[in-house]
DNA sequence: AGGATAGCCTGCGGGC
DNA sequence: TGCCCGCAGGCTATCC
């Protein structure tokens, strides 16, 4: 289940692999994952970047954008079970199951390919999306909230602060509303709040300066934590070149629903907030 | 209009 | 052993 710090991953592995080269051919096998948004009509081949010289990998929350020399970008959300994977030379994608699209990369208009990117998605919750820069890219982002890991303290803190304003929401929805803050998901959410000693079920009108200032930091350095792990290994989670995560080992609460709490021993209960599994620690992170 | 809810989809693990 | 069912959850659409 990818979050922010599995995308970031994702993108750093990525980014050496496939800026320089050129899309020689895109081939998409269940046209239904692309989205072509922004008005202008265009054809698959042009909306995957076809022709194009990429020349920089994007993120912000836990989208990845890959963007091309003429201004057409590609935009991919991993959803639940989304990877991206590049493959040198012939080299075999080891179940070549739920392959949804599939580009040919190569150095130089005309050449042999290095190599292929593979878009695999067993349960379809992501997708691709097609834009094109300036301007339709940043419309789409603007729809987020600051990004987890690269906006300022400040900006983090302001956000979860507008978030938490007026709302009677759980907190566990304010911090999973990427229109709040882009990149937190289920796992992150619980561990921040572990982390900050807030209870996840309160209320957004009941949690004052100090705890939000509190969370807005633990937010980041779970994120940041998660990061230098190389993200979070569940299930699904691999980075461009098939290797998962170590970050699994960190999670204090998320997965641990009915074990001791770390700190204090006390089972943790497992509660259902926003229509997502939650594991919370009642004595590190009393109701009030 | 904020907020809650349903639905999408497949793999896997628990229980019998 | 093998089958069935429940669950995992990011995101969009829909309803209240």
């Amino acid at each position: 289940m990818p979050e922010l710090p599995e995308v970031e991953s994702l993108r750093r592995t990525l980014a050496p692999h496939l800026v320089g080269l050129r899309v020689r051919t895109a081939r998409l096998l269940r046209p239904e994952i692309l989205r072509l948004d922004g008005g202008r009509r265009r054809s698959r081949r042009s909306a995957l970047l076809a022709g194009a010289r990429l020349i920089e990998l994007r993120r912000h929350g836990k989208q990845l954008a890959i963007i091309g020399d003429d201004g057409r970008v590609l935009c991919i959300h991993l959803g639940m079970t989304g990877q991206l994977r590049f493959l040198a030379g012939d080299e075999q994608l080891h179940p070549a199951t739920h392959i949804h699209a599939e580009w040919t990369m190569t150095a130089e208009p005309g050449g042999l390919p290095p190599g292929r990117l593979i878009f695999r998605d067993p349960r379809r919750f992501g997708g691709l999306w097609a834009g094109a820069l300036p301007g339709t890219l940043e419309a789409k982002w603007a729809a987020l909230g600051p990004d987890g890991l690269e906006s300022s303290m400040e900006d983090l803190t302001e956000a979860l602060a507008r978030g938490c304003r007026g709302s009677r929401r759980a907190l566990k929805a304010i911090l999973l509303d990427q229109a709040v803050i882009a990149g937190v998901g289920n796992i992150y959410a619980d561990e921040a709040c572990f982390s900050a000693g807030i209870d996840p079920a309160r209320p957004g009108t009941a949690i004052n300066r100090d705890e939000t200032i509190r969370l807005a930091e633990a937010i980041r350095a779970t994120l940041q934590a998660a990061l230098t792990r190389g993200g979070s290994t569940l299930r699904d989670y691999v980075d461009a070149n098939g290797r998962s995560g170590a970050a699994t080992l960190l999670h204090r609460v998320y997965g641990r629903g009915g074990q001791p709490c770390l700190v204090c021993g006390t089972p943790l209960p497992t509660r259902l907030l926003a229509q997502r599994t939650t594991v919370s620690c009642p004595r590190c992170q009393p109701a009030r």
